[in-house]
DNA sequence: TCGAATTTGTGCGTATGTATC
DNA sequence: GGATACATACGCACAAATTCG
């Protein structure tokens, strides 16, 4: 077979990724602007700025326009710990309790519209082509700044005409999935989560405050009732939220 | 507070995506040629062409040189399922019995070396700066060609001197780190898996026989023994793999 | 079979705008 | 204000892969 050929930028990113990761450029170090960039290796300045959206979109680097390109310090990343214990919690908000464990007031705004499902929400829910789901937009914010967004949708076929219609209505209002299907007598007993990486859109690193292309994580999670779906929501993670998953072994 | 700009690629990208999402753009489909949109958008093929980028990082797209963009086919992506059922499945290999419940033929190399820890390595094992741990490097397969990759770091100040000193030595080659720790009398009792999104490196390029620049997951996983970390490893996804994680509710 | 046209990917140069120092 | 530095946008040239007559 034949080697896979390596651009310049490439190399160049490579390079300076070994030499964050080895340490030999330390935490809030600042990287050679483009134009010595340009100098040193003998290339076009073009070429290098290309080098540092590898490294921008690794989330290695930052960049301030006006002054230069900096080693990121530590990832602050707040960790979004994605165990069972917590979706087992019972009562009040996964995400108030969540932040509030770590010195954070937690809060969200919320807005539901029924909608056709989209096919692959339609797959995801195993619903009929064209079903009707309730689709509710989430904004979380941890002291008063935007956190992190959400998108969940609900089969109508479940809810319509119970009081759990609207998820941010009435008294079941910010309580989690499970707690409230459970007074509709149904019993969720599994989450999936699938995840897989992609950039914002520009709607929403509008709401997020964010550049549009920022990497992020998107969480695909499911709610099962046994077999039955019946509860599916991207959740968008920015990259200073990091999912951590806590599993028991044995 | 100022709008954040946001630049006509991000703007083409969002106007494809959204035909994609939302099936106007069936999968399979061939987008417009750069030199299309550019007449069509009244822009230079230049920004068309990051708007392509943006897509192909998305794994919304693929491209297919001196052919065209196309709509990626719905992803199979083998799923990974990363619940707590399987690293307690007790003896042969995790990955081998994972393939096998998918009709795939999995196998790996791995290579084992001893090295001063990484300062982030060190950090997660929480050792002191500068101790030795013995890395291992895992080329996992599928049907024979490249799957993904793992490396691992053990404290020598655990293994030095045991059976279990060099992961893939002897009857205990294969097993589950649970398993071989097991032997010398350490009890793992909790996995932690975080998930962060960036690129492949060159040299893991070459390796995988993909694209430097392609989006994967990395999982960053450590076994714990109790509170004392006593494995950790880098887990490097690519895209047609998803790790899926199952979460019991109640 | 051959060759021409098309299309993506890389690389460079330039211009303009904006933010920082 | 001026110099520096990043970000966007456009244009051009060339290589490599594909397609098609």
């Amino acid at each position: 077979m034949r080697p896979i050929a390596t651009p310049k930028y490439e190399s160049i990113a490579d390079e300076l990724r070994e030499q964050i990761i080895g340490g030999a450029l330390a935490p809030g170090a600042k990287l050679p602007a483009l134009s010595e960039m340009k100098a040193i290796h003998g290339i076009s300045d073009r070429t290098a700025f290309q080098a540092m959206q590898i490294l921008l979109g690794d989330g290695l680097v930052e960049s301030k326009p006006g002054s230069g390109y900096y080693v990121r310090e530590r990832p602050i990343a707040r960790r979004m710990v994605r165990s069972w214990y917590r979706d087992s919690a019972g009562q009040g908000s996964p995400w108030r309790a969540d932040a509030a464990a770590q010195g954070i007031d937690g809060s969200w705004t919320s807005q539901s519209k029924s909608v056709t499902a989209p096919p692959a929400i339609a797959e995801r829910l195993r619903l009929e082509p064209g079903s009707r789901v309730m689709r509710t937009e989430y904004l979380f914010t941890a002291d008063g700044a935007p956190a992190y967004l959400s998108t969940s949708w609900e089969p109508m076929a479940l809810t319509a005409g119970t009081e759990i219609l609207l998820p941010e209505d009435g008294e079941h209002a910010g309580k989690g999935v499970a707690d409230r299907f459970a007074t509709i007598g149904i019993t969720v007993t599994e989450a999936r989560e699938e995840l897989v990486p992609r950039t914002l859109t520009i709607g929403e690193a509008q709401t997020l405050r964010l550049r549009p292309g920022t990497p992020v994580l998107l969480i695909e999670r499911t709610y099962y009732a046994g077999q039955k779906p019946v509860e599916t929501a991207d959740i968008v993670l920015p990259p200073h939220y990091r999912p951590v998953y806590q599993i028991p072994v044995g």
